[in-house]
DNA sequence: TTATAATGATACATTAGTTGTGTCATTTGT
DNA sequence: ACAAATGACACAACTAATGTATCATTATAA
């Protein structure tokens, strides 16, 4: 299963290989160099986290990005909301209907308390706290 | 996210109903009758789930289903292993190499913590803890 | 002031996994 | 013999994830 996806994952790279160089803008380029990811899938998620206020970001030479806010107000969820919607533990199969069975399987219950459980300790995860010092 | 794919969804309602008729065959047809699946995908997971040991099959007229061992000895595990391959809560995104961040990042980390949680809460679940009575 | 290096916007392409269908063979009870 | 069931297995459709390409705009420095 995935958790986390290749774009969210990349974006926690990158963000973290901006944390790792505050103070200055890092461009798009410097990043591919460091981490080894296709440019133009970087491009596309760097603007993402721009239009989501996650980033500031500079046109023009010697442009690139720089943290919005601080790595400790960054949630790992905020990424996840990003680039994979909502989190949800198991989308319900059934959009409209409740599930037929649901009167005889404890399915949902269960699924629905790992979801409280993981989320919970998710959310504590912050672009500070994912930072080794 | 996808803890749990519709497969796997569909073969604990199957499992489900067969419990809830232990002591004799229970036919696809019957199956796809009460629980509004498609006939031909069901066949396919029923199949499998023969193959797996889940479930014994009778061919023939009044031919059908049944459990091959007692509800509490079906795990959720073991469906899932089926289903959806061995329980990750995240591939590693770089199959051979470990990610290059990992010297700088504790994203794995965190997961890992995640995956044994989620591992170790999803292991107590059977067929017999799913059934409500 | 012009070349260059950067991002903005956006459409398109590829791939893999999920979700399903269809068909012919085999078995078994009546 | 027939009908109702599963066995085996190939194929099809759909969707989400992953990745590419292109043109426009902006800002700096020579």
């Amino acid at each position: 299963m995935k958790l986390i996806t290749r774009d969210t994952d990349y974006a926690i790279r990158a963000l973290n290989y901006i944390v790792c160089n505050e103070g200055r803008t890092v461009s798009i380029t410097e990043m591919v160099r460091e981490l080894k990811t296709p440019k133009p899938f970087l491009r596309k998620i760097l603007q993402l986290l721009g239009i989501n206020g996650i980033l500031k970001s500079y046109k023009g030479k010697n442009g690139g990005f720089m943290l919005a806010r601080e790595p400790d107000k960054i949630f790992l969820l905020d990424l996840m909301k990003i680039f994979q919607g909502q989190f949800k533990i198991s989308e319900c199969i059934f959009k409209k209907d409740t599930c037929p069975n649901q009167q005889y399987c404890l399915l949902r219950t269960e699924l629905e308390s790992i979801e409280k459980m993981v989320l919970e300790k998710i959310s504590a995860i912050t672009l500070k706290s994912l930072k080794k010092n």
